[in-house]
DNA sequence: AAGAATTCCAACCGCGGTCTA
DNA sequence: TTAGACCGCGGTTGGAATTCT
């Protein structure tokens, strides 16, 4: 990070953007190396301050983003993450494709905060919280299982025949009410990402944490891939060769911390549509 | 129809952490 | 070691849009 003085006193516009400042920031950016944020609005015409174009950039021109209201699964995630993590929105978002902290944030403000308070004295209720923790632990059950049977979850890749027993890492993991985006996620992480398409950011990958966004900036052939219709995080997804993901038994050591996941190691490709039709049946 | 109240969300602010000279 | 520049995060605000009376 180079500490350059900034010597230039401009007058920073405020407020809502135009069209014409979105479209000189998004040329900008696209077709430039990354700079640091304060240099960007005057290489690129704006008269805006650095930190503005920074969250106009992540909030709303990333390539990637979600717009419009929250699916149901996305609203159990956010319920079930801020009662895991609290006020972590940056954390949440990670876990929610194509969502920004902001805009859980202020979904969470907005949507769901006053609306939890009631949902929390229902979750007060032992039944009622185990219903809603096995309906969202099976969701991630039913896939290891799949895994382990060998068929298409995750291939045909030297897989361990524990993961559906009592009381394994990956049961008590499943059992935690994670649902399988976390686990999709995991896999997506930030940093696996970074070490994996370091030359996907479109020159903006200084730092990992600069799109947190796991999907933002994917090649276009997995946002393709991946659909991102409402409704639904999962779709049919072959991964081009030489990408490699953890193998259900991997993936059981990574979950209970006993393991580190080795990217070389060649593994076969998962198939989300058996996630997909998992959770029709809830 | 019009003013008031409410909701929603984009944008700003301030703080703390990191990095470099 | 320290000061200053920068970044990212969470909290807050302001105003446009929508709903209510």
């Amino acid at each position: 990070m180079g500490h350059k003085p900034n010597t230039l006193k401009v007058k920073h516009r405020r407020g809502l953007w135009s069209p014409d400042e979105d479209r000189k920031l998004r040329d900008y950016i696209i077709n430039n190396d990354r700079a640091s944020w304060s240099s960007i609005p005057a290489k690129a015409g704006l008269q805006r301050n650095g930190k503005s174009c920074r969250l106009r950039w992540i909030n709303y021109l990333r390539p990637g983003l979600k717009r419009g209201t929250f699916t149901l699964e996305e609203r159990e995630t956010v319920l079930t993450l801020h009662r895991m993590l609290g006020n972590k929105w940056a954390e949440i978002s990670k876990h929610l494709p194509g969502r920004t902290d902001n805009e859980i944030k202020n979904y969470w403000h907005s949507n769901l905060k006053s609306r939890n308070s009631v949902k929390n004295e229902v979750s007060q209720s032992p039944s009622a919280a185990r219903q809603i923790s096995s309906s969202m632990s099976s969701i991630c059950l039913q896939s290891l299982k799949t895994a382990n049977n060998g068929s298409s979850l995750m291939g045909t890749s030297s897989v361990g025949t524990t993961a559906c027993q009592p009381d394994t890492p990956a049961t008590k993991f499943a059992s935690e009410t994670l649902t399988p985006k976390l686990l999709f996620a995991e896999w997506f992480s930030p940093d696996r990402r970074q070490q994996e398409f370091p030359d996907f950011l479109g020159g903006y990958g200084e730092h990992p944490n600069d799109c947190l966004n796991p999907i933002t900036s994917f090649p276009d052939y997995l946002l393709e891939e991946l659909s991102f219709e409402e409704g639904s995080f999962c779709s049919n997804f072959n991964a081009p060769d030489g990408l490699n993901f953890p193998s259900p038994y991997e993936l059981q050591g990574l979950i209970s911390g006993e393991e580190e996941f080795d990217s070389t190691q060649k593994i076969d490709y998962i198939n989300f549509s058996d996630i997909h039709e998992c959770k029709s049946c809830l």
